[in-house]
DNA sequence: TCTGGGGTCCTAGGACCC
DNA sequence: TCTGGGGTCCTAGGACCC
């Protein structure tokens, strides 16, 4: 028996769940995004696969989606009630498989590990497992460790099982460009081109040392190493903790005023307060971020002397920051993060440094 | 043509200490 | 007239993910 990572992600999850509850919307686009008004400053958080067709993705305004869109389109707004309640049946129905270890990653995907010589059944199992309990379908991919198993799941989409592994990582992935690796984004494909590295197969051929001097020793020997599909095998079933917690709002109409600024700030902060408190931790560190209009964004943020728990302090943390802001600029977004003390756990959890959860 | 909101982690460089 | 070298902490900024 082997030791087996499967990714279970869910096929167009936001959208599966509006028209799971609004059956008379199948097979229509369904665009998910915003408070579901095309014409506000939004962007697309999930289209169906049927708008999909008209060329619209995640992350698109709204605006933009909205000239792509045919006539019967449906927008509607984002439930993340509803995203969070469909999300929990999906992962305890995951998490009752038999001989199963399961690592939440996301509202809409997780890893599973598990010991097995037929890892195809238990991802038909974990498909089956979903849709009874939930209505919903998904995708599957096995590796022999988390990065194959997370890139393996593409080529499931939709409804599928893949497996990739080091026997035919580079028959799959070889010629791909970097880009569709996990964790090279524009920017890191843009310099790793300048280097003369395009494809999959030529990271891996890459001389490691040249990707340290230009990423750093961390990042260098990651992205090397990815290049060869290599990645953690541990799946690590230990709850998710929070380190921070933001509120950001982008306003509808800019800000112009020092005042108006200072009064969201004041409520931003209030909120990011509220959701650190909840979990009973001190915060140690607030963050500020601005988008200047049109398109500029600035962070930065400052040390508390100590921990507190005190809401007042942290408000006034982030009006104290607030006062730094350039009073001559326009501000359409605002954004108010609170770090909080870790909790003591021995931090000797080995990190991949995929950004985002894992 | 217009670009959300919620997160995490890495790196560079300055300050400061010995 | 020339200003080390190592370590740690902090801040700002960048990049990426869902």
């Amino acid at each position: 028996m082997a030791d087996w990572v499967l990714h279970v992600d869910m096929d167009q999850f936001i959208a599966a769940v509006e028209v799971l509850r609004r059956p008379e919307l199948a097979g229509l686009p369904v665009i998910v995004g915003g408070r579901g008004d095309p014409t506000e400053r939004a962007v697309v958080s999930t289209a169906s696969y049927e708008a999909r067709a008209f060329g619209i993705g995640s992350g698109m305004p709204l605006k933009i989606a909205a000239r792509k869109a045919p006539e019967d389109a449906v927008f509607l707004p984002v439930d993340h009630e509803a995203y969070e309640s469909a999300s929990t049946e999906v992962m305890s129905s995951l998490r009752a498989l038999p001989g199963v270890v399961l690592e939440v990653i996301g509202w809409d995907e997780c890893f599973l590990g598990v010991e097995t010589d037929d890892p195809e059944s238990v991802a038909r199992s974990a498909q089956a497992a979903v849709l009874e309990a939930t209505g919903l379908h998904c995708s599957v991919g096995i590796g022999d460790n988390k990065v194959r198993a997370k890139i393996a799941t593409e080529f499931g989409k939709p409804r599928g099982v893949f497996r990739l592994t080091v026997d035919n990582w580079f028959e799959v992935m070889g010629d791909k460009p970097t880009r569709d690796l996990w964790g090279v984004g524009p920017k890191v494909q843009k310099r790793l081109a300048a280097h003369g590295i395009t494809t999959v197969r030529e990271l891996a051929d890459a001389d490691e040392d040249q990707l340290v001097s230009e990423f750093g020793p961390r990042m260098g020997v990651w992205y090397h190493g990815l290049g060869s599909g290599l990645g953690p095998i541990v799946v690590d079933p230990t709850p998710w903790v929070a380190r921070s917690h933001s509120r950001e709002t982008t306003f509808q109409q800019n800000l112009t005023t020092p005042a108006e600024i200072l009064a969201a700030l004041a409520e931003l902060a209030g909120h990011a307060f509220d959701d650190c408190a909840d979990e009973g931790r001190p915060v140690v560190r607030v963050h500020l971020k601005v988008r200047y209009a049109p398109f500029e964004t600035k962070t930065f943020g400052r040390k508390l002397a100590a921990p507190t728990t005190e809401r007042d302090e942290v408000i006034a943390a982030a009006l104290a920051l607030g006062s730094t802001l350039d009073p001559q600029r326009e501000v359409r977004l605002l954004g108010v993060r609170a770090e909080m003390t870790m909790p003591d756990s021995g931090d000797s959890v080995e990190r991949t440094p995929v950004r985002g959860r894992i």
